[in-house]
This record gives structure tokens, C-alpha cells and sequence, in this order.
DNA sequence: ATCGTTCCCGCAAACGATTGCGGTAACGAT
DNA sequence: ATCGTTACCGCAATCGTTTGCGGGAACGAT
């Protein structure tokens, strides 16, 4: 059953392949009567544009692509949920590859983009990249990038980000008001930027409140388990009144090791974490917890990545969304 | 900065197009150092082939789309995990679609899949999908589908399930052994499938065990949040002995209830849950469950795409696979 | 000199759609 | 009868590649 193209329409009424064309187009030159009868043939045969002809043609793809680290249950699937609201809306097809946290698979990644002709790149950086240069190649045929969550200091492109030396400054100190003295910090592979900028915030805090940042126990750990386990460990050594959590998922693998140390939250020790929001209503006791929106930073970034398809905003104004963090004061503080 | 075509080396080096095209894919009647020289001077204009033109010519697209009803945190990270294995691996590229479990949006999905020629579907029901008509189109087109997870009874299409009935039946025979007797069943949307096969087996194990699974308190939730309201209403009414949870997201509503509610577990009461394994563990706590693996069933429902792809398998030898589920004893029981 | 091979390579058609340009028919006006 | 419009429609090129077929050159063999 091979698919019906615009010349078996052709063939079975007697006009060209033009004709068909325009009269699927809605193009004024043809005449309603002959509109009606190709429709009504074309819906008969269930023929459907080939779009790779189509976009060969037009030389369009309506293809974007969201390029992420890993999809785990943290964090990415908010911001696919985000994104695929936006590009949807605006008629497009969004594509999800993961570049494994390895810089050669996201070089790969961006292959794929440029052979599948992709209109737009949404990028969240792996933990391997270190600068943008392997961008070069997609800025050079101009297909625009908008990196999000991971980036880097010096960039061309447009950027959706949480300052995050900012929300962990203000996570630590606010457990420094409730009372905390012995802050103990989780973070997550130590390689990534927002690590790196989390702990500053952290350290940074900490000695804006007279406290050692160096003597802070602290924990950089890459897995739910790795972090878990480390955990443990650290409670052998260490005796926190509080912990700060750089995100969803160390702050899953701090909650077991708090139990298992027989340490009650938040009566012998406070946690605050960076959530997106949807794990810290489950944990028990719930998770207060500074709130990234995945699901605004996929809108805003596809949003913006669209625009720049569109050629709404100029070519050299670069921008740097900085996404504003709320507070959610839950029990576990 | 448009983007290099074969043309453009051709005119460089002074050969034809075709020959161009036949040196970069080492066609023998090519000379050895012509070939060299042609991927010499392709690498040097950064020649990318226009995969829409390769892909007109040669009709594929290697593309594989995965329909779902939704990117949550729950199961389906760990499925497209396990397709993007497979799929990357036998080298086509994943489109993640989403039918937030509307009929309409998965009909507008399936078109989708026709109009960029996608090479196969794998294909998660959509809540409001009691059949599989709509997929005649495809179906029609050749166009390769395989549903997981959630199926209906009579389908012509390869499948990949679990036993829902059996495996629920299990869970609840297994907490009967464990000395319950007063058992809730918290499930999911109504309307799927899954939801009513375990609420099936939920039962026959009861009644096997000479319990009325009539009077047995059961709440059908279609989100965490739901789940979590019916199940604090519920323990207002009952005080059952042990939950059977036939999914992590309900089983994530029912923790904090518990708690709330200042029952122990699983001193108080048990819980057993049907979970791709991920949440049990971090979870207060661990909990037990019947470990269905989002994973596998990403990677086995992948192969099979694959295989018909591929032509591996015969056109009419339709079959489905069932996967078998084992018991990961934690904390909760 | 002719023929047969072997080794390279080009011509042109195809994939399925879009579109600039030109052409025909009908019709009324002069 | 001629011209000008208007309303429709077709020809053929085009997007970037692939590929069947044919053809020239070089070389050795007869």
C-alpha cells in the first residue's frame, strides 16, 4: 500500500500536478469547483504531503530539538513538559536527544541537528562541556541555540538560567535564620557548572555569617546512590544540624541516610533543598525547598528559541534570562 | 552562510555531482584518489549530506517515534531510557510525542508520524483510547506499530505488556501471606486499561482468599495530588491493615497521607506497590514492590520495532509479549 | 588495426512537492 | 474582426541526492 501523492490525484482527475497543488494550497488562481473535487479526491486516496518533499522544497524542517544530559525522573521531564507546551503551540516538532552527560555524544547530538536540517536547538550543556566552541558548526549555517539550566560564563547565545550562586546563598542563609550552625552541603557531579556555582553560594553564605566554609562538610556526588551512600558516611563523622541540597535528586538520596542515622527531620536536622516542586510534597517529612520552575525554563527557553526562528530579535542581541526563585516553606525546616 | 551541497564540490574540484555522491559513499567505480580528494575538499566546506534530500530519495526517514501520554517523573523516563537505547544503537534517531491521554492528540500524533514518514511507532494508549481503529491509517501505509503498557484486549499490532491481572494478583496474595487481612487497592485513571486489569486480579485475590473484595476500600486517583486527597478521606472511613498501590504516582500519593494520618509502616499498616523501581528507594519506607521495569519494556518494545523495521519478522506473526515481573522485598510489607 | 576488458566517470531521470511564467479560452467591448 | 480582460490551468525548473545506464580512455591481446 504505497501512500498517494499529488500525481495519482493528478492522474484520477485529469489535471496537472500543479493544478493539485494549488488547489490543496487554497491558491486563488484555481476555481472553487475544482478545490472541492481535488479535496474530496485527495481525502479518498488519505493522501498526505510527503513532508520531506515538502520541506526539501521549502527548505524547512519544523523540526526543533531539545538536547539534555539524561532524562531521569528529576528535574528534565518539567522542562520537556515546558517545552513541548511552547514549540507545540507554535506549530512545531520537538525532538528529545540525550548527550549522556558525554561531551562527544552531544557533539553528535548536534550533528544529527544540523543533518536533520533542525530549525532550533534547545541545549542544557553535559557535564564534559566546558566552553561552546562545538556550537561553531550550528552558528556558522544559522540555526539558532538557546542554552538552559547548564551553561557557561562566556557565551554567544541565548541563555535561560537561575543564578545559582544567588538561590543557594539564599538557601543557606535562610537556614542560617532558622537557627542552623552546622550546615553540611550536597551537591551534585562536581564537573557541572551549576555544582560549582551552588557551592560558592553556599561557602560564600556561610562565611557571610561567620561560619568556616571550609570545616562545612560537604558532599559532591553524582547519583541518587553515590549521594545516599555518602551520606551515610557522613553522618558517621559529622553531626549537621542542617543540610542544603543543591537539587531534587541528592536531596532523595540525603532523606534514606537521615533515616537510616535515625536522625528526625527537622527536629535534630533541617533540610532545604532546590526542587522543581514535585518530589518535596512526597517526601516525608515534606521538602522546603527553593523553587525551579522546569516547567518556566522550557517555556522560556523554547519560547525564546522561537522568536529567534521567527527573526523577531536581532541577530546580535544576545540575551540572558535570569529566571527569578520563590521560596516554598514546607515542614522540613 | 549556506549550508555546502554536493554541487559545490563538484564545481570545486571540476567531477559531477554523481560522482561526488559515489565518491563519499565509497562506491567502487570510484578511484582512490579521487575519493580522497573529494572528502578532502567536503571536509573543508563542512559538506553535511541534506538528510531531507537523501531521505526523499531514498524514502526513509530513520526516524522512530515513541507516543506517551505524558513525561511524568513516574515510569516513563526510565522507558524512553530503554528505547533511546535501542533505538540509537541500531542508528535511527527518537521522537518523543505526547497525547497527555487525549484521543484527539494522539490521532494528531499518529498523523504526525505519517506525514515525516516516521520508520515505526511505539505507542502507549491514551486514556480516552478503548481501541486501536485509528491506527488503521498506519497501519495501511506500512508503517510499523508497536503499543507497551497500555493496550487493548484485540489488537493487531505487536505488543509488549505485563500480566496487569496476574501481577496484581500476586501483590495482594503476597501481603495475605504476610498476615493482612483488610486490604485497600489504590489505583490509577479509571478509564485505562491497566488500571482495571489489576483492579481485576486485586479482587480475584481477595476473593481467592475468602475476603469480599466488595467491601475492600479502593479509590481510583488520576493524579499524585488525587490520590493523595481520597486516600486521607479514605482513612477517615477505614482502617485497612495494608495498601496495594498499582503504581509509584499513587503509591506517592498514599506516603504522605499515611503519615498524616500518623500510621506507621509498616507496623500500622503494609504497603506493596507495582514500580519500575526507581522511587521504592528513596521512599520512607523503602518500599516493596512488583518491579516492573520501564527499562525493559522501552528496550524490548525498541527491538521489536526494530526487527519489523528491519523486516525480521514475518508480516502476519503478530505477537505479544508478556514480561515477567519479580518481587523486590524492601521495608513496607 | 580490431576487439575485449577494466577502470573511471557523466548524463539524466527520479524522489514529491512548489512556483514563476506563460498560455488558452471565454467573454464583452469597440 | 480585433483587442483587452479575466479566470484558469500547465510546463518546466527547482530543492539536494542517488543510481541505472552508457560511454570514453587506456591497455593488452589477437
Amino acid at each position: 500500500m504505497k501512500r498517494a501523492t499529488i500525481k495519482d490525484i493528478s492522474l484520477q482527475i485529469g489535471v496537472s500536478t500543479s493544478t493539485v497543488s494549488r488547489a490543496l494550497n487554497d491558491h486563488p488562481d484555481i476555481s472553487d469547483s475544482l478545490k472541492e473535487q481535488v479535496k474530496q479526491v485527495a481525502k479518498a486516496l488519505n493522501y498526505h504531503p510527503n513532508l520531506m518533499a515538502v520541506n526539501l522544497r521549502r527548505s524547512r524542517s519544523n523540526l526543533i530539538a531539545l538536547i539534555i544530559p539524561e532524562i531521569t525522573m528529576f528535574f528534565f521531564p518539567s522542562v520537556i513538559k515546558g517545552v513541548e507546551e511552547v514549540v507545540h503551540r507554535e506549530g512545531f516538532q520537538l525532538l528529545v536527544l540525550q548527550s549522556q552527560d558525554s561531551l562527544e555524544r552531544e557533539i553528535q547530538n548536534l550533528r544529527v541537528c544540523h543533518d536533520h536540517s533542525m530549525e532550533g536547538v534547545l541545549l542544557s550543556l553535559s557535564a564534559e562541556s566546558s566552553d561552546v566552541n562545538h556550537l561553531s558548526e550550528l552558528k556558522e549555517v544559522g540555526i539558532p541555540v538557546v542554552l538552559f539550566d547548564k551553561s557557561v560564563v562566556q557565551s554567544t547565545f541565548d541563555q535561560v538560567l537561575i543564578n545559582d550562586f544567588e538561590v543557594a546563598y539564599q538557601a543557606v542563609t535562610y537556614l542560617i535564620e532558622k537557627g542552623a550552625k552546622n550546615i553540611a552541603g550536597l551537591f551534585g557531579n562536581r564537573n557541572i557548572s551549576i555544582s560549582q556555582e551552588r557551592h560558592k553560594g553556599f561557602q560564600q553564605a556561610l562565611a557571610d555569617n561567620g561560619i568556616d566554609a571550609y570545616k562545612a562538610p560537604t558532599i559532591f556526588a553524582s547519583s541518587l546512590q553515590q549521594c545516599q551512600a555518602a551520606s551515610s558516611a557522613l553522618l558517621q563523622r559529622h553531626k549537621p544540624d542542617a543540610f542544603f541540597c543543591m537539587s531534587d535528586e541528592v536531596a532523595a538520596g540525603l532523606y534514606p541516610a537521615l533515616n537510616a542515622a535515625n536522625i528526625r527531620i527537622p527536629n535534630d536536622c533541617k533540610v532545604i533543598a532546590i526542587s522543581d516542586g514535585n518530589l518535596p510534597y512526597f517526601m516525608q517529612p515534606t521538602l522546603t525547598h527553593l523553587h525551579h520552575s522546569g516547567l518556566e525554563v522550557g517555556r522560556v527557553a523554547a519560547q525564546r528559541l522561537i522568536d529567534r526562528i521567527k527573526g523577531i530579535v536581532k541577530e546580535t542581541e544576545v540575551t540572558t534570562k535570569i529566571l527569578s526563585i520563590g521560596i516554598v516553606e514546607l515542614g522540613s525546616v
